[in-house]
Order: structure tokens, then C-alpha cells, then sequence
DNA sequence: CGGTAAACGAGACGGTACGTCGTGTCTTTGA
DNA sequence: TCAAAGACACGACGTACCGTCTCGTTTACCG
């Protein structure tokens, strides 16, 4: 089991410079929120971080690559156990502050790694475990505590309810067709999941 | 002797020849099912068409913009009034069939539309008013006749009843994480739209 | 002598509106003094004389030609027999008058026939033809005169003389490499003409 | 710490290739000798050169200025002091190949870089100090020697006696009214800059 | 006086070239 | 070995004119 360090794990030569990987990053970000995804060139992310181009090349393949790093970054996961409360107040809180971020200036880069993924197998593969699998996991995690508290009733079919409850603020999100209210969210969660009793 | 300022309606000079139109719209149609939105360049319709670039200017003012249009040409609005059948039964049969084109290859043109519809206002109206409005017409539609004939029970909120069927199946589409079957179709719509009794 | 006009000669049709040759060159004339012969594109002509492109065609092959054209309407020959004078003191006021025009606005233009006239050879022949040699002749014809009065020693070649005091002339209009003034022609013609005695 | 602001003599980044640069004014000048002036377009010297049209453009601004950059690369000067010949024989041999060159197809490209030289200022500059005063320099000081050793009277004016050999060259050559044949070139300089004694 | 023919404006269309931008790779020097 | 700077080929961009064409409309003449 012990894995053999063959010479590749010994750093040779200059070592990357940390900040080079933080600056890239951040000007992608920064690059991204206002401008969206085609505004995020691998030119002008080395023009605001100061770095040049082909360091860019050597940490990632290519700009979605980049920011879908950066988008990846910033966004974790949300923090799905606030102990105090009932998992149902939590599990509303959680999807209120999804409704804000969606809402926010922010929302506009989710939509836009969602276009992202759409043209290469690999930034969707990221996006979809980083990204969609997290937010799943997390409203799971809360549903399953409701279910064992007895708040709402067992689901038939566990992955139809998170689609239901995702599907809809991700379609509004991009079709942009009605806003992404938490009145929007109330009504959502009381039908999908309705608090039993 | 009053020079009559043209009123816009008659058309002057040589007229647009028709063929041009549809070479471009199909060259890019053939583009964007295979390749994707990328694919989809001036450069490679003008050939594909063989049209000059100018000329694809004249009509549209960019590459996207284009793709929306072909996009738009064929996906024509699903005719809801297949008299014979119960409109519970249309219901299901329309969206079997929004599944089986999001399955096929097509589906992937939706998802770029989707994507291209993020970068700018114009394509996003377009987008919004052709497609996504049309589908929702549609089974708006049938909706009201299944409440009429008492197949099934008056929803609250008859516009969030059309989030809820339709934003799961955009969200599969767009993420990947599992397939659009029929039998997904089937479960989706006996949870959100049950027949009455 | 009677020419038979066998239906060539007749003209048939709506006849050409002199206003529109008129307008156009005047356009045309316009655009070379400020801009050059770059500037004299026939889309350009046709905006400011109001005039559509094909009319354009319909009178001259292309733009130079249209500049050519424009340049030598306004260009008349020296009127040479101010009969008044002497015809010393007349070739002298003719060579003031060139030098005065090259040095205004005006020689910006003959440049640029000059230029023009070098890609194509039907231009280079008009220009020749109706610039060149009416310029020479001129002179020509006062040199002549001026010898039969004894004002001048005949030259041994007359053709010579000629692209003696012209070509330093275009020479100095065309490289720029010093100014053309009236001290300069005085210089010019005293070397190259001296008077007799 | 202090960075240093690079000097601008210190050569950062990767070298140009020498090849490069090499390419690009063969094949303009290949295009300017054939075809003329308006031949030299960027994308045919891209073609020719085998070199993108990006790196052309790193190098001039545009097309003119490497039809001119092509010109004075092998238009060197005239190597003025043949020592062995009188400097009166050096001078005629001098012109004599003024006339061939002038005579020759070479003698379009000199036609076609005057007629450039319109356009643009910069190249106006270029032309007349690499060219103009490169042949005007090498005369002037031949004819400096010829009157050191008495061989031709001293001139009133020397510039109006460069003038004067030249205008009528360049003349004949942008007009054509006349071929330069080293017949022309004796008899200009007998009347010129005759002989002394 | 009505038909015919050309003039003319407007704009479509295939071209060619433009000058620019971004990509991804490579080659230097310097840390 | 990393990183910077810049060279370079490539591909696409959106624009400007070109020269030709197809229309509809207008204006003369001629039978």
C-alpha cells in the first residue's frame, strides 16, 4: 500500500508560485460575474492577473477550464446541517438562500457554467459532481432527517423529488421566463414537499 | 409632383431570393445538431451554404443569432389538438414526445440554444416567445380541457404546475446527471398532474 | 459627308439627365482633393452625388477612371496666347500658374492622377493625352513664338526643353522633397530659357 | 527589490526569426514587380511568404508600407566612387544605370512607390530619405568632384542642378510620354552639366 | 396616345481584402 | 523546473467596396 514516490512527488526546480494560482483564478471570477462566459478569454484573464499566458496553459487546458475552476471555487457547498433548527426550517432556509444567490448577479455565472458544460465532457463531468451532486447531496441529507423526524412523508422516489425541487429554479434560472422569488420557493417546497400533518 | 416618402410596406430594389434564406438556415441547422453551438461559425455556413459571408450579415447580425433562427424554423410548436384522444392521454403523448426529442441528438440543439440564450437579450426573447412559451401554450392548453371534462383536479397555481413538468426535464437535459425516458415522463407527470380519482 | 445614322447613332430610350454626369464628378472631384485617390470610391461617390452605384458603372469601368474623369474637367488646358504680352513674359505667367496650382490643394490631386495613371493604361493614356500633352503644347506654341522673335536662342532639342522645365516640376510635386514657388520657377526657366541677349 | 524597468535594449521573450522578415519582403517584392502596386495585398504576401497575416502585421501596418519596405531592401544606393574613372565618367555611368533601371520592369516598382508615397506621410518620409536623398546624395558629391578637378563649371545652384537631371528621369518614367534610353540621359547631361572646356 | 426602350434608384449577392482578436504552441531569457 | 515575454500559425470575426444582377419606376421617343 505504500505508495512509491518515484522521483515525480520530489518538486524540482522553482516551485509554483501560489499566488500565480489565486490571482488566475480571481481574475477569471471577477471576469466572469460581469461579462459572463465569453467575456472569460484566456487573454484577458492573464492581462488583469499580470501573469502570462502560458502559465494560464499550465494549470488549466483551456478558458471554460478556467472558469470553471473559479466558479467552482467560490461556490461550496451549501452547509446543510445548522443544528439548531428542524431539518424542514432548514431545508426551507437552504433553498431561500439558493432562490437569493439565483436571484443575485451570481446567478448569471451559474448559467453560464451551465453553458459551459453543455460543449465539453469534461466541464460537465466537474460541474455535475461539483456543483449539482453537492447541492443534491445536501437537500438529501436534510430530507432524510425530515423523514426520519416524521415531518413530511416518505417519497416514493427519492431523485423525482430533488429534480422537482431543482428543476424548476434551474428553468427559471435560464429561461428567465418568471423571477426567482422565495415566495417563488414557499410555493415550491409546499407542493413538492408538503409538511405532513 | 409630392415625391410619396416609401411606406416602408413597398418593397424596394431586388428582392431576396428566397433559396438564400433557407441555404443558410439549413447549412446551420446541419451545423448545430452535430458540433454544437462552437460549430456553428459564419465561416462554416457561408461554405456550407455556399453563400458569401455578407450575405449571412445581411440577414443576421451574428452567429448565434443565426443558429437561434434555424433552430426556431424547425422546432414548430407541438400540435396539441389530436382531437380523437382524451387530453389527459394528449398530455402524456406530448410530453413522451418532448422526451423522445430531448433524448435524440436534437436534444442536444435545445441545450445550445439554451447555452446561447445566456450571452445575449435578443436571442434570449427569441428563445423565450418561440420555444419556451409555445410548449407552455401548448400544455397549458391541454391542461384546462382535462379540468373542463374533470379528468383532473384544478391546480392552485396553474403556471408553477408548468414549472414543475417542464423544469425537470430541462434540468436533466442541461445537467446530464440521468436519462429522460418515458418512464421518467410517466413518473413526473402521475406526481405532479395525478388523474382524479 | 452625309453620315448615315443607320439606328446606332439615334438615341433611343430615356435620355441620360446631364445633372447626374454633372453630380457625379463633382462628387468625385470633392472627395480626391480631401482624401486622395483612396477616398474616391464609387460607394462613396455614390452617397454624396445621390446617385445609385450601377448609374455610376454605366458611365465609367471604375473608380479610378470615374477620378481621372473628374480631375481632368476641371483641368483645362493653359490658355496660351495672352496676346497682350510678350510671349516670354507669357511663358513665364504660364509656369507661375502651374507652379501656383501644384502648390495649392489642388496638387494633391495631380499627384494622385499621376499615381492613378500607373495601373492602368488606358488612364495613363488619357491622362497623357489630355493633361500631359496639352501642357507641353502649350509651352510648345510659346517657345516657338518666342524663338521667331529672337527673344530666345532655339534649342537643339525642343522635346528636351520641355522635360527640362516640367519634369524638375512634377519631380519636386511628387517627392516633396522642397516646396514649389514662383522664386523656384524663375530659377527654372532662367537656367533652362534664358533669354537672348 | 527594486524591479528594474527593462531598458528596452534588453531583448525579452522569444526572438523574431530572421526568416521571418525575410519571407515577407521577398514575396512583396516578387508581387510589386509583377502585378504592381495594388498586388500587394497582405493576404497575397501571407500566401506567398508561407507566413500568417497576423505576423506581417507585427512587423508594418499595412500593405504599403512592406511594398515600400520590400522597394528599399534591394534598392541600395548608388556606389558613388568608382575610383579608377574620371568622376565626370562615374557620373554618366551612374545615370546610364539610373536609365537602364528605370527602363527595366524594376522601373515599375519605383513608379508604384511614388504613387504610394501619395498616400500616407510616413512612407512619403521613407521614400524620400532612403531613396530620393540616397541618389541625390551620390550625385552631388560626384558632381563635387568633377568641379575640384575643373572639370565642369561650378553651378549657381546645386539643388536646381539635381533637380534638373533628375525631374526629367522621373518624368518620363511617370508620364511615359517618352522612353529613357541612354541616348536621353547623354543629351540631358550635355545640357545640364556640360563638360568644361 | 400608347408602346417601347433606356435611365435611374434601390438593394441583393458573390467576392476579395481588410485589420483585429483570441487561440494554443513554441522559444527564448531569467529566477 | 517555473515563469515572463513575445513570436508564430491558425481560424474566425465583422466591415468595406467591389462589380454584377434583378427589380420597380420614370421619362422620353416614335409609330
Amino acid at each position: 500500500m505504500a505508495r512509491q514516490p518515484p522521483s515525480s512527488t520530489v518538486p524540482r526546480g522553482r516551485p509554483r508560485d501560489p499566488r500565480t494560482r489565486a490571482a488566475i483564478l480571481a481574475a477569471a471570477r471577477a471576469l466572469l460575474e460581469r461579462g459572463g462566459l465569453t467575456a472569460v478569454t484566456i487573454e484577458a484573464i492573464a492581462q488583469k492577473a499580470g501573469v502570462s499566458r502560458p502559465t494560464i496553459y499550465r494549470y488549466w487546458p483551456n478558458a471554460p477550464a478556467v472558469a470553471m475552476a473559479a466558479f467552482l471555487d467560490v461556490t461550496g457547498a451549501p452547509d446543510a446541517a445548522r443544528s439548531t433548527r428542524s431539518p424542514y426550517a432548514a431545508l426551507r432556509a437552504q433553498f431561500h438562500a439558493v432562490a437569493d444567490a439565483f436571484a443575485a448577479p451570481a446567478g448569471r455565472s451559474v448559467a453560464a457554467m451551465v453553458a459551459a458544460a453543455q460543449s465539453e465532457t469534461e466541464l460537465a463531468k466537474a460541474f455535475r459532481n461539483e456543483f449539482i451532486a453537492r447541492n443534491r447531496d445536501a437537500t438529501r441529507l436534510l430530507l432524510e432527517r425530515c423523514i426520519e423526524d416524521g415531518l413530511i412523508a416518505p417519497p416514493a422516489d427519492m431523485e423525482l423529488v430533488l429534480d422537482l425541487v431543482f428543476g424548476p429554479l434551474f428553468y427559471r434560472l435560464l429561461m428567465g421566463h418568471a423571477p426567482i422569488t422565495r415566495g417563488f420557493v414557499d410555493r415550491l417546497l409546499d407542493t413538492v414537499i408538503p409538511a405532513s400533518a
